[in-house]
DNA sequence: AACATACTTGAGCAATCACTCAAAAAAACG
DNA sequence: CGTTTTTTTGAGTGATTGCTCAAGTATGTT
């Protein structure tokens, strides 16, 4: 009987995504999301509740993309540095230029640094979704240990914060404009910071 | 025959870089100044021209301390990269907790994530003050490399660029609310990635 | 076709935004 | 003390903020 929505929820929350992560939480207005997602305040708050419920929302559907996009790289590299590595090449040097190359920072990180304070929500938010993330890397270190990619000796949760650091670290230098000569070896340096916790053969 | 000005100058960039720190440009209000500063709006805008031009020159003021006080950790620890790790620990673990262990992130990257797109003056500001430190940082890396520290065969440039973006990651990662002894081993981790850098002796 | 049940629309809400400016106040001179 | 010069004040600017809601519109069922 009822009227079926006219809106598809996944693109709007992927334009959302796009709109956030670009221009951030607090200097996005409700008419950038109006423009941007096609949708009148009615549809939108009926479908989000508010603001901070649709940009919610995007973090998470972001980040769920986020680490699937690292775990196939994974998958695919074999290994679980070389795959974030792998990850990261794709990311910064692939041809997702137009889009990408001008918000190379994570967005998660990004929604940290904006965050005013520790009563934040954003902050808790973005701590969160950080954790969760290292825990991920945790787990497939500790799978790669016990295949032998990995010394027996490594500490698989210091190793993820040192591996989320760099994650954080590369994708926020890129976006301050370098260049892409520059992102390759920052790279490959990179990559040597990882060598000492490979297993020998 | 003038009346002399109430507010002192510098006090009110103290007070404009503590609170642009914790809130970022854009979440920060002219409410917010007034009350921080202690000053009308009047006051304001014939001492800074606009809400930006005081964030401009904060952030200004911001780096010239940054850079100040890396270069003390260098000069008193004797080595660049023994310097900025020292700096590192300074900052993350020293006694400075109250104001700093809330904002342990650089206000230049907050700066460059919460710009909104490449248009916006602020990453403009953000990337040249980055490539300031970067400057900074490969001459003295350079200094280093004559007098012995480094290899000779040592990329300065490519090298200040590493360690530029394992300043920006480790102080982003601290917002993420680590514990000391968690930062305390990332810091560890980190200073090993610069010991091929050394020279032998 | 007529009804019921949604969804969409856009005008409009109070609050706040960055900012202006005329008037009041205060210092340095005579 | 009076004059001059500057700063400080705070009410007020139009625009925009996040958000509400009644009216209009479209859909699926009977």
């Amino acid at each position: 009987m009822p009227r079926t929505a006219q809106y598809d929820r996944q693109a709007a929350l992927q334009a959302a995504i796009a709109l956030f992560w670009r221009r951030g939480y607090y200097a996005t207005s409700l008419k950038d999301i109006e423009r941007e997602l096609d949708m009148r305040p009615g549809s939108l708050y009926s479908a989000f509740g508010s603001k901070q419920g649709l940009f919610v929302e995007a973090l998470d559907a972001y980040t769920a993309t986020m680490a699937d996009d690292v775990q196939n790289h994974i998958a695919a590299s074999g290994g679980v540095l070389s795959g974030v590595m792998a990850y990261l090449r794709w990311l910064l040097l692939g041809q997702k230029c137009p889009a990408l190359a001008a918000t190379p920072a994570c967005m998660v990180v990004k929604t940290l640094l904006e965050s005013t304070g520790d009563e934040d929500p954003l902050r808790g938010k973005a701590t969160e979704l950080l954790r969760r993330v290292e825990l991920g890397f945790t787990a497939a270190l500790e799978q790669a240990k016990s295949a032998g990619e990995l010394r027996p000796d490594v500490d698989c949760e210091r190793l993820a914060r040192l591996l989320q650091t760099q994650v954080m670290g590369v994708r926020s230098f890129a976006q301050s404009g370098a260049s892409e000569r520059q992102l390759k070896q920052l790279l490959e340096d990179i990559e040597q910071v990882f060598l000492s916790y490979r297993q020998a053969h």
